[in-house]
DNA sequence: TAGATTGTTAATCGATTAACAATC
DNA sequence: TAGATTGTTAATCGATTAACAATC
């Protein structure tokens, strides 16, 4: 998917949720969709699935709707997941632990390559299926492995330091769960910052606000 | 805070963001902050942050700017943590687990009141200072003890069960970690979704869009 | 007082929605 | 063919930004 047009945060933010639609869909064995169904299900309107997608090209057929398991292909193409990226945790606490455990990086063509932590006492174990490395090694590694994504779950303290290394070393992205700004330059490096916090706060406030 | 006004979804996810603001100023000692500053830390603009606390009330001062210790009072109410809210887990998988041992929920007037399991072998263990209680107790428990927050951890399997027990015992707020819709009627009941994969997927596909 | 910065209105920008011709 | 639904343009809506009088 060469040549992506710009789409607003919001848009981007629906794309997954388009393909957790389409993919449901089709393990229940449908083979086809509507722009209708789509935003009926993740709460949107046709309108607006049919302008995501159009940015991208001309997926469907008038009077029919779309082949679900063409769209499926499509909406992995647009968001980049038809090619294979190599991920790596660096630190390996109760977080990274949970992330190594729990996700599904294999059904969206994620390989966990490697997890590294700062305790002697983990170096060697194993978290899913992977052995994980002293961070003393962490720069060799990186020289001779293509890691596209690091999840950085180290501590806040060594945050910044981290996240240096990382960017020195040409990491493409950082998947960041440390609750601290990393400085880094966005021209050269793509940071997602995960705040459980700030997650928290939104819903105690509307929370509040559901009790007017 | 009484008759909140509405404000944007993003409007509401910068409330965070400017409470971090205010309170890391706190903690260095600074006793006066602008809307100019607090806009530049966090990537809005002066007017946006004006126009934000704006909804709420006039908090600055002409020519001065904004009390930091009196703002960080206002944020706090806006968001609605001025009040204690209790919480309780239920789910004590590797999520679970991490949030309980992670989150500073003392910090923001969080207190992490009960966690549950449906897994025999956890019954009685702890996390966090808590004793891990029998998924089959959650019913009374609710019935007896005031909770405002439940974090849904559990299996993806058993989430909208659990979320309709919860649902019928009258809980305001879930924080679901399921990743499943839950199917509630949403005025009665408050549901923010942390979806881990969603997170991943929106930064690949800026990771693509970069390579242009 | 002069300078700085708010609170707020008006202008702009962008995203969402509506509408409909094209066409499967 | 008739009905359904896309792709796309135009209209609307809402959020962000700019501007500036008020005033500390």
């Amino acid at each position: 998917m060469k040549g992506l047009p710009y789409i607003s945060p919001n848009a981007v933010n629906r794309l997954p949720k388009y393909l957790h639609y389409i993919q449901e869909q089709l393990e229940q064995g449908a083979d086809r969709t509507t722009s209708a169904k789509i935003a009926d299900t993740i709460g949107a309107t046709s309108s607006q699935v049919r302008q995501d997608l159009g940015h991208f090209g001309n997926f469907g057929s008038q009077g029919y709707g779309y082949n679900l398991k063409e769209l499926d292909q499509t909406v992995q193409r647009i968001i980049g997941i038809h090619v294979p990226h190599n991920i790596a945790i660096i630190g390996v606490g109760s977080i990274g632990r949970a992330l190594a455990e729990h996700m599904d990086f294999p059904k969206y063509n994620f390989n966990l390559c490697a997890a590294f932590d700062i305790s002697p006492k983990l170096d060697g174990t194993k978290i899913g299926g992977i052995t994980i490395r002293h961070l003393s090694e962490l720069p060799e590694y990186l020289e001779n492995h293509s890691i596209d994504i690091c999840i950085l779950t180290v501590s806040r303290e060594s945050a910044k330091e981290v996240a240096q290394l990382l960017y020195e070393q040409g990491i493409p992205a950082i998947w960041n769960f440390t609750n601290t700004p990393l400085d880094l330059d966005d021209k050269k490096i793509t940071v997602q910052n995960v705040d459980f916090i700030d997650s928290l706060l939104a819903l105690t406030y509307y929370l509040e606000s559901s009790n007017d």
